[in-house]
DNA sequence: CTGAAAGCGCTAACAC
DNA sequence: GTGTTAGCGCTTTCAG
């Protein structure tokens, strides 16, 4: 094989003259060694210029102090945050993190799952809905830590935090009534997560509770996968197509608002003048671009983190937990910024 | 300690009444087993949910089939492109990765270097400039196959794969020229990496080969560490404020130019008309701004692809490579989006 | 406080 | 083809 020769505790406790023990213990904080001792190995090491094995210490050890994340699309900024709040909250307990993402493609979840079966992780993180039951199944005999975030239980089998979808609906089609629309739109990417198909339920039924016209040509779902920025602008397009425009637009994601917005402002209306826009997520990009939008705010960040720290739990008290805990929902709130206006008369 | 108990080979091969090794041989396909047996072997690991432990099989030999990257913030969609590249390159050779981001925190990179050197990986991709000399020496003495992307080369010692910075950026100022700019303006984040001083660099150089006026409250480089977009915005208002206004910018990144955009729309600016503006990298995100942004175009997902396929050479032959090899310089090229015109007269 | 010894689960000779 | 065996580098009793 093409390893480079390795320099062992072995050979740091023959350098040192101690016994092997001893070296593990140094390293371990293990036991109370004395002066002497410390600098000798601390000689030893520094000369042979030893560097511990973890992985043999994993395999002694039965643990890996590795937990997996695993997300569709890490270019997507949502994700990333997802990302963020697991690397944080891992390493504050000393874990590190080791990334999957799919890309949306099928495949690539089968090498997930070998991942997280083949004891390289101690416990994993899932943004994505595996959309083959088969997987989900062989997780569940894995019977491995698991926490679902921004997922729903699937089987109810794992515990998972979300975002409370339907609240953050209601609330961006009440501030759009409350600005005075009354036509609004509902523009979302394929709603393969079940937050999506509850943020398209608590659309329509928003706009019935509010007895405004449920028009079937302002509900827009894309069905193919693709980036999400060029869905929104696609479906944009199509919206302006139309023979009667919305004065408002509510999206499912931001990455989805910005798309729109595009295709809006290509056309030539104004935003918020002609048409006001609210988003979902509210990732990073939804200050900056221009105007800056307005959107529905997910704390994509503390969900993961706080998914992480209940993983960690889950991880070194292999507890079990009532189901009442099973399902964490967080309130979302809206972020107000300068997409939307009262209506222009036309 | 906190494990569950686990199935072994043994137990498999116990199970389906066969040696050990048969076992082995099956799994690995290491040598030609006849039908009965196979069948056996199968049914006996379906039956016990054996589920192979990598971490054994790592130190048996010596190896991870894991590599590292290591940039400094996954939310920037810049380095999620190097991660994908990455990804892709390592998984057709059936190797898994492990991300590191340190958000720029400096305490986080030796946690990075503490993972290397503990032969958790068999290699690492390094897009990030260490700070701390110390740092690189140690991932030196660690010996560990190394490749930088979009870095240049550290000691002479690691191959390296980057943009030709310097063709950028007399493309983006020439090309700004051609339009009739003769007042350009240079934006930039923080100088923390080598490419992004010989931008500066090349800028001053081009303005002066094009005897253009070197106006120093033109050149305005950030000091400290911040989120891209928000210094490009605080850079854009600091121009702003200036008695004289360039007729164009050119800018050290993609999300360094959106910011400044931002800081230019909202003061009533119109881009292009009152200023152009060209950015540098090609984010996603710089086709879907409003205007959409020209911008100088980073091969970022190739250069780190082929970083990658380099990296996995060396690991995998631990083959030497000549110096004339070390340096990949990768040309960029103008992509022409709508954030320039020809200038107005003031 | 120090040292000897028994594995963690797997691979890879090497015999049979 | 199949089985035996010696480790990979480390942790962790348990004696001294």
């Amino acid at each position: 094989m093409s390893q480079r020769k390795s320099v062992t505790m072995k050979d740091v406790a023959r350098e040192a003259g101690v016994a092997l023990s001893t070296v593990s213990h140094f390293l371990n904080q293990s036991a109370p060694l004395s002066e002497e001792t410390r600098q000798k190995i601390k000689k030893a090491i520094e000369k042979l210029n030893y560097r511990p094995n973890l992985t043999a210490r994993n395999l002694k050890k039965r643990k890996t102090n590795t937990i997996g994340v695993f997300v569709p699309d890490i270019a997507n900024p949502f994700y990333a945050e997802i990302y963020k709040g697991v690397a944080d909250a891992a390493r504050e307990k000393k874990y590190n993190v080791i990334l999957y993402a799919t890309s949306y493609q099928k495949d690539r979840e089968y090498d997930f799952v070998r991942l997280v079966t083949q004891w390289q992780v101690d416990g994993v993180i899932v943004s994505y809905s595996l959309i083959d039951e088969n997987l989900w199944s062989k997780l569940e005999r894995a019977d491995i830590p698991l926490v679902l975030v921004d997922v729903y239980p699937v089987n109810n089998r794992w515990p998972s935090v979300v975002v409370d979808s339907e609240t953050g609906i209601q609330l961006a089609v009440q501030y759009l009534f409350n600005l005075g629309h009354r036509e609004i739109a509902y523009l979302s990417e394929p709603p393969y997560i079940l937050p999506l198909v509850k943020r398209q339920q608590a659309f329509i039924d928003s706009i019935k509770h509010l007895k405004l016209p449920l028009n079937k040509e302002w509900i827009l779902v894309e069905k193919k996968q693709a980036n999400r920025v060029e869905i929104g602008y696609a479906l944009g397009k199509k919206l302006l197509s139309g023979k009667n425009l919305p004065t408002a637009v509510v999206t499912s994601s931001d990455l989805v608002a910005i798309g729109a917005m595009k295709a809006f402002l290509e056309s030539g209306l104004k935003i918020p003048d002609d048409m006001s826009i609210v988003g979902f997520d509210d990732i990073i990009f939804s200050s900056y671009v221009h105007p800056s939008l307005t959107t529905i705010r997910q704390p994509k960040y503390e969900m993961s983190k706080k998914g992480t720290e209940f993983l960690l739990q889950l991880i070194e008290r292999r507890e079990s937990f009532a189901l009442q805990d099973k399902l964490h929902r967080i309130k979302p709130v809206l972020v107000e910024r300068l997409s939307c206006s009262a209506p222009r008369k036309r």
